[in-house]
DNA sequence: TTGAAAGCGCTAACAA
DNA sequence: TTGTTAGCGCTTTCAA
């Protein structure tokens, strides 16, 4: 029923398991021995139990990537490009998704070394702290960690969002806007610190007081239409937007059509990531964007490089993958600059 | 250096690995004996190798899931939804992505099989046909197969393209269109197949010649944008779209915007698919949607009656999820109706 | 090159 | 209730 075993495939060629593994696992063995067990193992359909082979080698094969949300397109394409290559490098996706609860990381980190992950890859979407880090460092296998600040002794892969908000904010400033809000989500976090950092410096860096970089946090549960809403019903009302994350920008851009506000002649826009839609949008929104392949590339070659001990000794690997602002239509001066 | 073992947490406890074990699993022990044994698993940070359970038991906890693309956003909800159900029954996501490949998906399931997961749900990309079926037949594990037409022996779930696209075609025939055009991937694929199924029954159900009901298959390669522009560079142009997927509603979309033709005045959109910038658009678009999650429940829901043997004996379930029309802004009547 | 046998860490059957 | 031990399916010495 649930298969056959190495015994019977012995039995079937007439030799010894010790024989049937050495073929299976491509070690010296004579042309007539090969055929024999080659022959057993096709007609059995026999597939090696790697549960029990795991056992032996101490190596699961397995690595276990423990993300935010899988759901969110901008994760998707990195998630897609983890799997396809850990698989050319022989490894396998374990895969989950903590919804940024910290007792759910816990659970799958536990789990993870349960199974005895070959490697853990890793986007924390709480703060990676005091309990988390212990987790981490008594994890036991190697580790590359994503989006976030963490201790020199781990191997990071992180997205210069600091830099890439710095020059968005910069290119709204140079166009004359003076007072520009910045809608992100999970402010607490890293990734929201330093998209509010590279925020804070173009202002800083131009001269001009850090009161007008309004830095509007988006709490999970809040609507950022309702939020948009509110920062327009001021007297002086920000006359552009940067805003993260599909939900974000979805959220915004319906209640500035709403209000029949037109962008870029009213408002200008700046989304912090590109997804396809962003160029369809009418008219086309003007993007920060950075390669989710070259996300993966970094994350999964510096694991593997633990993994097989090729970096043994040396510090742990530290990629920051850089950003870029594709410019489309949604920016503009401002109707009254210098207001 | 990789753990502890069982062995070592009896020893530090003092007792045998039998009543360490029982402890484990929550078998009936003395008080006593469960605290002695709890200590010195706090003390030694102690994580059972599931490996080694998983041999005794013949469980692995584990659920292989085979999609064809992770990053699209029409997947990647379902995705999330069957992980979170997946660990609150107590079972690991094992995930991977085949990109439409024959070969990749006959490789992940053999892996899936060594690695004796305890079920396997999977999208077929590739048409569920002769070696596919004969490679599920022998899986020897529960299955639940989603968005195709399977053989009544396979549970399998299946979202209601059929007629969700015939309403929506109907839709747009009683508005009085009557050269209508469809453009939908994988055209020879069960979910393709379904969609155009609908889409000629709406013609043939109106009494309109099916000629009428434009089928434009895209292909992978060929680009969206450039096969709009042939489509309507015709003496009678289509005076509606349904269009299926992000990518080639995206890439239909600009090729309007090039032409400046608007939306619904000069031609009505429909999009097979929802997701969060279909209502953001100007106009919001017209769309057809499912919801993931319930996809995600029954998906479980069949294979867990498969694993907890509840369905034993009774033939393997087979869930058909509604899809609903949820009307915008897209679509209008045509300029010049009964043209 | 091949076979025999120990043992990976755990569970479960059997004895006490 | 607890301890002892066989054995899950494989890899890997050690002899032959």
């Amino acid at each position: 029923m649930t298969g056959f075993t190495i015994k019977d495939v012995a039995r079937e060629a007439k030799v010894s398991v010790g024989s049937v593994s050495r073929v299976l696992n491509g070690l010296a063995v004579s042309e007539a021995m090969k055929k024999k067990v080659d022959a057993a193992v096709a007609k059995l359909g026999y597939q090696p139990n790697s549960l029990a082979r795991s056992m032996r080698t101490r190596s699961t094969g397995a690595v276990g990537f423990l993300v935010t949300d899988i759901s969110n397109p901008l994760y998707g394409a990195t998630i897609n490009a983890v799997d396809a290559r850990l698989r050319a490098n022989g490894l396998m996706l374990l895969l989950a998704s903590s919804g940024n609860r910290l007792q759910t990381e816990l659970d799958v980190l536990a789990e993870f070394k349960r199974r005895r992950v070959d490697g853990l890859l890793m986007a924390p979407g709480s703060d990676a702290n005091g309990p988390m880090l212990e987790t981490l460092e008594r994890f036991g296998a190697p580790i590359a960690l994503m989006s976030g600040d963490f201790p020199r002794r781990f191997a990071s892969v992180t997205t210069d969002y600091r830099s890439g908000v710095k020059s968005a904010t910069r290119y709204l400033l140079d166009l004359g806007h003076r007072r520009i809000a910045l809608l992100t989500p999970l402010a607490h976090l890293w990734p929201g610190r330093e998209r509010i950092a590279g925020f804070r410096a173009a202002f800083r860096e131009a001269g001009l007081p850090e009161q007008n970089a309004l830095v509007r946090p988006q709490n999970l549960g809040l609507d950022t239409a309702d939020d948009v809403a509110d920062l327009l019903d001021v007297a002086q009302p920000p006359t552009a937007l940067v805003l993260l994350g599909t939900r974000i920008l979805a959220g915004a851009l319906r209640t500035l059509r709403e209000r029949r506000l037109r962008i870029p002649a009213d408002l200008s826009i700046i989304s912090i990531g590109d997804t396809e839609w962003t160029a369809v949008h009418e008219p086309p929104i003007t993007a920060l964007r950075w390669s989710a392949d070259d996300v993966a590339d970094a994350l999964v070659g510096l694991l593997l490089a633990q993994i097989n001990g090729v970096a043994a000794g040396a510090a742990p690997g530290r990629v920051t993958v850089p950003t870029e602002l594709v410019l489309r239509g949604s920016c503009a001066a401002p109707r009254d600059p210098g207001a």
